[in-house]
DNA sequence: TTAAGCTCC
DNA sequence: AATCTGGAGCTTAAT
């Protein structure tokens, strides 16, 4: 093996720049100066030179004027409109701070950044070093090869997607150099570049697939299908032309020095004083903390004893019963017959086994394998389950769960962040095409490395105290949940199908007087069309209208404002009900029925910020209940013949776990006495017998007390209760009066968010606000909210799971014939055998109840049907 | 891809 | 001067 190759992170300072722009809210300083995209561009900045450690690092920027492309197409970007001069005067400041970092920044006149880049790139491959390019726009993916990559900011400024040739493969179908032609053919309406008149996307891809280049394609002319041919004939001087245009020049004398673009340190001289002026607070702090020199990351692999095999025998002959295994399993892209596995590797940290596209017996033997280990190692247990088609009950460790745990407010726990939040290492991203024995190679490689991630996570999890949840409460969770993604839930097709004919006829009945009233044909479907009818047209008024970006809100609460306003209003707000009901459940819903008949939900673990389980693909946590209308779509929920579903759910659990948390004695004493919790709350406060409570009275008292668990002010309680501002304050002051504990807990949460800059549920789950020390005040205000609501919501969770973990054991031990198949927060709905509904109706409600003790009980309410949407209490 | 809207707890 | 209730996922229009 050759040394470890010098690498070269190569920036494009004008995409990164507007892509900065966009993403950070037009932040000032005290002094007016608009520093968003200053702030963005040194995150950025900040972020790679900490993630990837080059050896050399440069920043290529456009100059202002023409171009050579404007020479050759005086069309040439000409649709883009100027941009504010507060995002160009903020290049100079950029460029100021990169210098501190010792980073060049280079351009030259007559060229883009792109051509700049294009040729760095070249003159750094010649010297046989690796350059990772970082861009904003997808033109540079042109440039890539085997020695030269792309790292594409997706969305905003985090999210980042890495382009090696495989991955612009995966994502063109084409190989890089084919990009040209491809957009030359094409086109590129962000260049104002027509390209061939009625070639897009499809064809273009189909034609380089099949005839590798322009010039191919020409050659093979006579053979082309003649509605194509057609298109082409005669183009061929326009298409040379545009290939000229949008070929990144690799050529530019720039004068550009590898020497000066050596990493050094930065120099905090200039730096921080740079910072200050900007009031970049968050950045200063990084620097202010005097910090331990970081361990340099390891370059490169190590690579040492990694087979690639083809049968399952050697990893059973490699590793002996109770070793700790690092395990990954790869897909291949999907194609036409979906996701195939395409290679399994095991590890021990020391010896590796990568077994090349496994059969089915080969899986067998790798699950049993996994059986006898003491510790597995992976990321995405759950789906390697999937993988394998069996619940997984050895001893696991899960890198996404443990990442999850560590870092709840973020959703982004693949592998390759998790590795390097850790361990400082960055971890080549898991390979999605395997062509070569590289991909073999670098997935073993990352096998390799997980079992010293896990000891790493672990000790970071013991450090915060959250192994309890993690081996206690969401590892166990990960089979339950493979099991009830499994058992999937029966989905009754023809009564959707009815429902589907009555919805669209009424949908139909209403379009026409809607158009009829609003005098003209608009898509009803389209919030800004119906803005401008209802309130340019139609003149309806629009005092105390919502403004959203684009003009006035015409959301279900702001129509319901202009209710006498208009006989139109009336019947928008019913076709809103009905085709949301049309194509989010009755359309969508058959449509993903399996081969067995029934709706597999994927519930994901590591998503919400709280530790609230969430569901996708269906989302089978949304099933309309509210309206009548909407609960004919529950009914399509069915148990099969002989069978019954059972809805257990906790009755009031987060007001009464807020009722815990805070130690507010009345409440408690509520609760333990078994009372309707908003009755007496109204009947405390106003100073009446909860008999003489009117419906308003409780309302109000029941909207106050689910604002306290969403950190609700007296603004949205007097607009949610209908009651004044003046009513809505002494309201809340008697009812602090009385549960002074809850205001206590209120407050002091909030103070805990800000000294510890983290709150927790009862069970030591843990949820981060760095923002709560951003000084910006909305944020502030809003970290304080979410930092109100996590204990609740979140310690609601960690009882859900472990009501599920008990249930679950029971079940299996009992073996009554019965099987979990969905949670809906504080609800778990069975499948049960008829005759067995008493026995599981109890063993259920016991093992809900008992979850813990607390100061007061938790209850649980059952009900039992044929279907989800007429369901009675037991 | 994002914004607006709606469904649930 | 105007905002100011937590946590999710999915569909449509529009860019």
């Amino acid at each position: 093996m050759s040394a470890p190759k010098h690498t070269f992170l190569l920036l494009d300072g004008n995409a990164l720049l507007h892509r900065a722009w966009h993403a950070i809210p037009p932040l000032t300083t005290k002094d007016g100066l608009v520093v968003n995209a200053v702030y963005g561009f040194a995150m950025v900045v900040e972020k790679m030179i900490e993630r990837y450690q080059p050896d050399y690092m440069a920043v290529a920027w456009d100059l202002p004027g023409e171009t050579f492309r404007h020479k050759l197409y005086p069309e040439y970007k000409a649709q883009r409109e100027k941009k504010e001069q507060e995002l160009y005067d903020q290049i100079p400041i950029i460029q100021k701070i990169l210098s501190a970092f010792g980073v060049p920044s280079v351009s030259e006149e007559g060229f883009e950044a792109d051509d700049v880049i294009g040729t760095l790139a070249r003159e750094a491959r010649q010297k046989k070093m690796a350059t990772m390019i970082v861009t904003g726009d997808l033109d540079s993916l042109q440039l890539v090869d085997d020695d030269t990559s792309v790292l594409f900011f997706q969305k905003g400024i985090s999210e980042t997607k890495h382009y090696d040739e495989a991955a612009v493969q995966e994502r063109y179908g084409l190989a890089p150099a084919q990009l040209i032609d491809y957009k030359a053919l094409r086109g590129d309406p962000s260049d104002n570049l027509p390209g061939i008149a009625g070639i897009g996307e499809k064809t273009a891809t189909d034609l380089l697939q099949r005839y590798g280049s322009i010039e191919g394609i020409y050659q093979a002319l006579p053979q082309i299908e003649e509605k194509v041919a057609k298109k082409l004939r005669g183009q061929e001087d326009r298409v040379e032309a545009s290939k000229v245009l949008v070929s990144i020049v690799r050529e530019v004398k720039t004068g550009f020095r590898f020497d000066e673009a050596k990493r050094k340190e930065p120099d905090l001289k200039r730096l921080l004083p740079l910072y200050r002026d900007l009031e970049f607070r968050t950045l200063l702090k990084k620097y202010a903390e005097a910090k331990v020199v970081s361990p340099r990351p390891q370059p490169g692999l190590v690579r040492n004893n990694i087979q690639i095999v083809r049968d399952a025998d050697k990893v059973q002959r490699t590793f002996s019963p109770g070793s700790t295994l690092g395990v990954l399993i790869a897909e291949q892209a999907p194609d036409l017959f979906g996701a195939t596995v395409a290679a399994a590797a095991l590890s021990d940290g020391k010896q590796t086994i990568v077994v090349m596209n496994p059969t089915k017996e080969a899986l067998t033997r790798l699950q049993s394998i996994l059986g006898k280990a003491s510790l597995v190692v992976t990321h995405d247990l759950k789906h390697l389950m999937h993988q394998l088609c069996v619940p997984i009950t050895t001893p696991a460790f899960d890198i996404m769960i443990a990442s999850y745990l560590l870092h709840s407010g973020t959703r982004v726990h693949d592998l390759t962040s998790a590795a390097y939040q850790t361990l400082g290492q960055t971890l080549p991203e898991v390979p999605t095409t395997f062509a070569k024995e590289r991909e073999y190679q670098t997935l073993g490689s990352i096998a390799a490395a997980l079992p010293a991630l896990a000891v790493k996570m672990r000790s970071m999890m013991e450090a915060v105290s959250l192994t309890k949840v993690f081996d206690d409460i969401e590892m166990p969770l990960v089979p339950v949940l493979y099991k009830m993604e499994r058992e999937g839930i029966e989905l009754n097709g023809e009564s959707l199908a009815v429902f589907s004919l009555s919805l669209k006829k009424r949908i139909d009945a209403l379009t026409e007087p809607i158009h009829q009233a609003a005098g003209t044909d608009f898509n009803i479907n389209s919030p800004s069309q119906l803005a401008e009818v209802l309130f340019e047209k139609m003149h309806l008024p629009t005092k105390g209208i919502k403004k959203t970006k684009s003009g006035f809100s015409t959301a279900a609460p702001e129509l319901e404002k202009l209710w006498d306003a208009h006989a139109i209003i009336p019947l928008l707000s019913e076709y809103r009900e009905l085709t949301k009901l049309q194509s989010t459940y009755v359309e969508a819903l058959p449509k993903l029925v399996a081969q067995d008949g029934r709706v597999h939900t994927s519930y994901n673990q590591t998503v919400a910020a709280t530790g609230r389980l969430s569901s996708s693909d269906p989302n089978l946590q949304n099933i309309p209940v509210k309206t009548e209308l909407g609960r004919e779509i529950r009914r399509a929920f069915v148990a099969p013949r002989g069978r019954v579903l059972v809805a257990a759910d906790y009755s009031q659990i987060e007001l009464r776990l807020a009722a815990v948390i805070a130690q507010d004695k009345p409440f408690i004493a509520a609760f333990r006495e078994g009372a309707d919790i908003h009755t007496r709350t109204a009947a405390e406060v106003w100073g009446v017998e909860e008999e003489q409570v009117t419906k308003e009275q409780r309302r109000a008292a029941k909207a106050i007390n689910f604002g306290i668990i969403y950190g609700m002010g007296p603004r949205s309680l007097s607009r949610s209760t209908g009651l004044t501002m003046d009513q809505a304050k002494e309201f809340i002051d008697r009812y602090f009066q009385i549960h002074h504990a809850v205001r206590d807990y209120l407050d002091h949460t909030k103070v805990l968010a800000h000294t510890q800059g983290y709150v927790e549920t009862l069970f030591g789950r843990r949820r981060s606000f760095p923002e709560i020390q951003s000084g910006v005040p909305m944020l502030v205000a809003q970290a304080e909210r979410m930092a109100i609501n996590m204990p609740v919501q979140g310690t609601a969770a960690d009882i859900m799971k472990m009501a599920m973990l008990r249930v679950d054991g029971w079940l299996a031990k009992s073996q009554w014939p019965a099987s979990m198949l969905l949670q809906v927060h504080d609800e778990l709905v069975l499948e049960v055998d008829k005759d067995a509904v008493a026995a599981v109706a109890r063993g259920v409600r016991e093992m809900m109840e008992g979850v813990g003790a607390f100061e007061v009980p938790l209850v649980v309410d059952i009900e039992v049907g044929k279907n989800w949407g007429e369901m009675e209490p037991l």
